[in-house]
DNA sequence: ATACGTCCGTTCGCTGGCGTACAGAGCGAC
DNA sequence: GTCGCTCTGTACGCCAGCGAACGGACGTAT
């Protein structure tokens, strides 16, 4: 179930491309469509395509010996996937997984490149979501050792909301256990706790956030950092 | 103390670049001295000089909120700090802060960025030396939120043996407790565990790796993962 | 020799999260 | 309506690591 509509939705970073370098890059092609539980890279993997969403979001997720996994970063209409492309290196690190159906502008790897080797502007860019994204992951390192799980939940639900520009999505507690690398009955008392507190609202995987200020000041400061950053940089 | 001697110190990076970008690179300068505890970057501020060291090596940290740090990445002799510089922003996300005694090359921000937009293989170099690092960055997460501190610690030691070349060298336990974001005490029993195993000796913050093998297999894959991802993408 | 600072060892009570297991509740298919 | 599946709630024992505190050992300076 996707949601919430708002007028112009854009990816962000497509943008502030210069008209003529995001004509060249999308052309006249149409976004496609991002499907519930679809994975777009995997680990290891060489990356053929590179995505810009829309709304929706996407997952990123580094596999670990055993069953354990964690979600070490999270793409939407902000961001692009497969950045790593833009380093030289077409193996993706990680696996992508589309956990917020909607839609994106894909891109040929080799396009990618050649439009990336030609604009200046386009690459100063991308370098600085580069940059962003990685200090969102050191970010992403310290919360997950250091935070209490209600705190860490609260700051992907609204990590989420703001790439996927919805206040509804649909994702579970089993989910979001293995995105927050923890049991999911960790998640069923945070998330009943927020729920308790009028913060969030969920029923069988659709969850809505009801008191974003609220789940603003439950989240860890890292929620607050992030974006700081993200402004500082990309502004 | 520095520590033990091999023949011919070099910085891999720097090894790998073609002579004439190396010798424009840091041209007839003399390699700098990396001193004890000295902080080359402070996480916000503006990075004038990226450093490629020869042995020694550096910690990148995070700060948290509070006294929480965590160390996220480890630079020596197989790298170059201050990478921010390569994607265009010369902001540091972290604090560099050398943790063993060193040398290493010292290059001007400006003349970095001079040399990376005139030379396509430098570029390439880099890119491909700031992908590993990514890589490292979500290994770290993963192993920081999973592995037990004896098998953290174990890794800690090999990887910063690898990049100090030397199989000695001077951290007290209050330090590693830092870097790896738990308690002395927690450092203080995964070490004293070690070395009853005979795979380490320490005494007064001198800590000497007596049995690498050993120490390998006592510690989480995410040391062999590291070594294999750059093995495969600097090669 | 003494005094002080650094470094390491050990202990105690506490708790957040783990692994596991089971039970109810909602929803769709038939 | 009933069955089966998915999703959520609750409970229990367990443990790694936490915070705090104290004591001893070693070096170095005076």
């Amino acid at each position: 179930m996707p949601t919430t509509k708002r007028p112009p939705p854009d990816n962000l970073l497509l943008a502030a491309l210069p008209v003529e370098v995001r004509r060249r890059l999308i052309g006249e092609s149409a976004p496609v469509e991002l499907n519930f539980a679809e994975t777009l890279h995997e680990s290891g993997d060489t990356i053929r395509d590179v995505y810009f969403p829309l709304n929706g979001f996407i997952s990123l997720i580094t596999p670990a010996d055993g069953r354990a996994q964690l979600e070490v970063g999270l793409v939407g209409s902000e961001g692009m996937l497969g950045v790593s492309v833009i380093l030289g290196v077409d193996t993706s690190p990680l696996r992508a997984l589309v956990q917020g159906t909607g839609t994106a502008w894909r891109v040929d790897v080799a396009h990618l490149s050649r439009v990336l080797e030609d604009s200046g502007p386009a690459r100063a860019l991308l370098n600085r979501y580069l940059y962003v994204l990685l200090t969102q992951l050191t970010q992403s390192a310290i919360c997950t050792r250091f935070h209490l799980v209600e705190a860490r939940l609260a700051r992907w639900l609204l990590m989420t909301r703001d790439r996927a520009r919805a206040n509804r999505f649909h994702v579970t507690h089993e989910f979001l256990a293995y995105m927050l690398g923890v049991r999911r009955v960790g998640v069923t008392s945070a998330a009943s706790a927020l729920q308790k507190r009028k913060l969030i609202h969920y029923a069988r995987g659709d969850i809505s956030i009801l008191n974003s200020r609220g789940l603003a000041a439950a989240a860890c400061k890292c929620y607050a950092a992030d974006r700081k950053t993200y402004a500082r940089i990309m502004a």
